[in-house]
DNA sequence: TAATAAAGTTAGATTAGTCTAACAAATTAA
DNA sequence: TTAATTTGTTAGACTAATCTAACTTTATTA
């Protein structure tokens, strides 16, 4: 049985590659995902690879077995699962989800979450537009499109966040924006990086870090 | 914030006072209640004396202060409310909810509780008949009556079980009894300290130490 | 390619929660 | 009321997860 913070770990490790779809992780990229020091993520690697669920030798490369990157699977599933119980069932909103259900991934009960993911009638996406992986750990396939990549003149529509965040999202909200709202960039600044878009007949100015945030079709 | 660690003694100190109605807990008692050895337990009471959770002094009874109690009452309040959603939303038997409930309960979020709370209507009683404290910590009053106390020949029905123990609410079941049963005790046999009680038609010899562990009205 | 910077590791310390073994206090019984 | 038993505490050690400070390796750049 992994601690919550082995699992933790393994999360991040398959977030960062998912994220950025860098699969060259390092020690401090890991260990600022998890806001610990480099020199404790660096412990805890030689834990992982005694468990057998990461690759890694000294100075080199981080990876995940082929069992750290189910488990990590696993924590995802468990986590999404909980985020669209507690917006759907508990009337959370969108950007309340994220930190509870960072405590409630870490409940282990195998027939918890089978019942869950039935009582939810087998969700695909989270409420940020994240796809679940089912029980056998597949899921769909994302878009890496942000709203960054869309050319003036041109519309979209928004199929989910990359930050979770709380902040972020409360942003997100405060703009007008939502999944399956379809956006039009207007016009770009390139002196100031800043997006002029159009949700539901409102003109709103966004930065570029903005735009690399939503993810679009 | 409490460690779940610190919830548990809290939890067990309560538990205790409640089921035995001894209000002089002992370092020895409350160890065993949680599974660790009595040293175990000392130290942890300097600990949550340190923070004001719990009066006592060496060689001492060992009493919670208000707000220990209050503490108390509220990890009650989290783990029947998930028993009781595990129960009538998840359809998890009887005897499985305590174990995950168990885990659940050191989710911390007031406004999960309270939302969760609304989800299930506000329910008064959990799945083994236990009051569920409301959000100012009322709760409704247990019989404090059990099987072993009704005498020959006379019936009563059962409101909740004592001991919570996935083995025991196995056998409860086994024997065809649940809530609000209607038993009548045909005889007893002082002899083994064996009682024969009648559950819908059935009749069924039961130990003293189960006619103790139902509670009736 | 040598110097500098960045990235990663090791050593030693800390905290929470646990243990065993030895000891002390309180209670019970002879 | 003394001895035996039970109950409770202290001391010292261990593990997991973290830290800081010092050091090593790898990468970058002048």
């Amino acid at each position: 049985m992994l601690s919550f913070t082995e699992e933790n770990y393994l999360k991040a490790l398959l977030q960062i590659t998912f994220d950025s779809g860098n699969d060259n992780v390092g020690t401090n990229e890991l260990a600022s995902a998890l806001d610990v020091k480099p020199a404790t993520a660096s412990d805890m690697l030689k834990k992982l690879k005694e468990k057998s669920l990461v690759d890694y030798k000294k100075y080199g490369k981080i990876t995940l077995t082929s069992l750290g990157k189910t488990t990590a699977i696993d924590v995802i599933r468990r986590h999404r699962l909980w985020e669209t119980f507690l917006f759907e069932k508990l009337e959370f909103s969108w950007d309340e989800v994220h930190d509870i259900a960072e405590q409630l991934e870490h409940i282990h009960s195998q027939k918890l979450i089978d019942k869950l993911d039935k009582f939810l009638d087998f969700p695909e996406f989270d409420p940020h537009g994240d796809p679940i992986p089912n029980e056998k750990g597949e899921l769909k396939v994302q878009s890496k499109k942000t709203l960054a990549d869309i050319t003036t003149g041109n519309s979209c529509k928004m199929v989910a966040v990359k930050d979770n965040s709380s902040s972020f999202l409360k942003y997100v909200v405060e703009v007008g924006l939502g999944i399956n709202n379809v956006i039009t960039v207007l016009s770009r600044q390139e002196f100031d990086a800043i997006t002029i878009i159009e949700v539901n007949g409102i003109k709103t100015s966004v930065s570029k870090r903005f735009t690399e945030n939503i993810y679009v079709i």
